[in-house]
RNA sequence: GGCGCUUUGGCGGAGUGGUUACGCAGCGGUCUGCAAAACCGCGUACACCGGUUCAAUUCCGGUAGGCGCCUCCA
């Protein structure tokens, strides 16, 4: 049985699903931008989430969400929309931007092994339906219109401050001030945006008889109505969504639909990167492809996400990148070890390593299992297929003529010609398989 | 100012009221043509101060540090 911690309820739960196919819903990503390895760390937890499940014999139908338009860089509902200002950086469209970052995020998503939702979901294409949202929302009396949108009046949302556990009354405190607009309560956000006469503005459309475009919230709790149903069982994000996209989106579904929108809500916690946040005023943003630069591998990366536990503050350094590579040498090495002689598994082994992943999705717990068991090639096709680590794909079987050089070697070395033999082993290494002799023979490994 | 999280050995990182995971790095040893690997062993980690307890790193309270959110962010 998965246990998993609950937001909603701050508490440690059993998993049950409502319907034979569970349904999530993770946020994904703005496409006006690069992804750092922060945002990735986020997608590899929630990855590994739907991987426990399908090994829990749970089916899954997964949205993720490209966020493509109308998520503005301020949650004040005031600033620039990203996509626009990507686009004016760029001086592309922003239809282009957002093409251009989305395939940049799908590369990097399938380059670390992650299972394809079985929908992908661009906001721009849910406008009409967030449209039909707000009408409802109006319709049932949560919204109010401004000079510069359709609001959502937190007040008539009596829960509104629950999810998240919110103190409103310090929020209102602690408000910014200097932005006088019409909003009843500090809470309130737009649910749709009005573009103003004078604003330029590329993605537009005509709702209430002016043109403008969705406010970032609802783009999710649309798409969850539309492709899943309410409730759904789980939604995924950022422990940074708590408070406001969130608290939102269950806003905004129970206004429009009036039910609630997720039974279960994870959050994944951040990473810090030499113990500051990620932020790219400090300069500490890393993509994947820096991480390439300095020859760290994908799954390098994904190694050192899953040997720390989704909800615990992580630090990224190079040297702990150094130490999830070399662990994941050391596994591949194991599995070589397979090819060569028949390996036992120890019995229950693989029974640990699922109870400890069902245990609030534990990974390191589980890694520790997998390092102090006897594993069979059995067992870590299973523990591959667990955690999506490419294990058993970037440790192919040696080619037959390698295996037959070091057949070659081996006699080389009873007849004590040890200058050919370690010839050989040089010529090995250039194929970066190392040769380790043992007492019982000759063994090799992958050098990289 | 408000809300919240966190503090484990050189670096990461689990977990537990008593037997002190795990990885990486380091040191010593065994083995070995050399090398490497492997194996064995080692360092006596749980911020500080109090309390509860036969016993606390683990529970409670306080102090200090770090971090996050409230403003874009996974």
């Amino acid at each position: 049985m998965l246990k998993i911690y609950n937001t909603a309820t701050r508490k440690l739960e059993d998993f049950k699903p409502l319907d034979e196919v569970v349904k999530i819903y993770t946020c994904g990503p703005t496409v006006y931008n690069f992804q750092h390895i922060g945002n990735y760390a986020s997608y590899i937890y929630w990855d590994f989430l739907i991987r426990v499940l399908k090994e829990n014999g749970h089916k899954v139908r997964r949205v993720l969400n490209f966020t493509d338009v109308g998520h503005l860089t301020s949650d004040a509902d005031e600033g620039e929309d990203k996509l626009e200002k990507g686009a004016a950086r760029e001086g592309k469209t922003v239809w282009e931007v957002a093409e251009f970052y989305a395939d940049d995020f799908m590369r990097n998503f399938r380059e670390l092994n992650l299972l394809e939702p079985e929908v992908i979901a661009r906001a721009t294409d849910y406008i009409t339906e967030d449209m039909k949202a707000v009408d409802l929302m109006t319709e049932h009396g949560f919204t109010y219109e401004t000079r510069d949108g359709v609001y959502y009046d937190t007040s008539k949302f009596e829960k509104y401050a629950e999810f998240a556990r919110l103190d409103l009354a310090g929020l209102q405190a602690g408000a910014r001030v200097g932005f006088s607009d019409e909003k009843r309560n500090a809470s309130d956000f737009a649910v749709w945006k009005f573009i103003q006469p004078d604003e330029k503005h590329a993605m537009r459309w005509d709702y209430l008889g002016r043109p403008g475009y969705p406010g970032w919230h609802l783009e999710c709790s649309t798409i969850i109505h539309k492709e899943l149903g309410e409730p759904i069982d789980i939604h995924t994000g950022g422990i940074d969504h708590v408070p406001v996209h969130h608290t939102n989106e269950i806003a905004e579904t129970f206004a429009a639909y009036g039910c609630g929108l997720s039974r279960y809500w994870l959050h994944c916690n951040f990473i810090t990167i030499d113990g500051e946040k990620v932020s790219k005023s400090l300069g500490n943003v890393y993509t994947l492809d820096d991480l390439a630069e300095r020859g760290f591998a994908p799954m390098d990366f994904k190694m050192w996400v899953l040997s720390g536990h989704y909800q615990g503050t992580r630090n990224f350094t190079f040297e702990s990148l150094e130490a999830a590579r070399a662990r994941r040498l050391h596994w591949r090495n194991r599995i070589a070890l397979c090819y060569q002689s028949e390996v036992v598994g120890e019995e229950g082994a693989w029974e640990q390593v699922l109870a400890a992943v069902n245990d609030n999705l534990n990974s390191p717990e589980a890694f520790a299992i997998i390092d102090n068991s006897e594993l069979s090639f059995m067992d870590w096709e299973k523990i591959d297929n667990l955690f999506g680590l490419n294990l058993i794909l970037d440790s192919p079987d040696l080619p037959e003529e390698l295996r037959k050089l070091i057949l070659e070697r081996e006699r080389m070395r009873a007849n004590k010609n040890f200058a050919q033999a370690d010839k050989v082993r040089d010529k090995l290494l250039e194929n970066e398989i190392a040769i380790r002799d043992t007492v019982q023979g000759s063994i090799w490994e992958y050098e990289s």
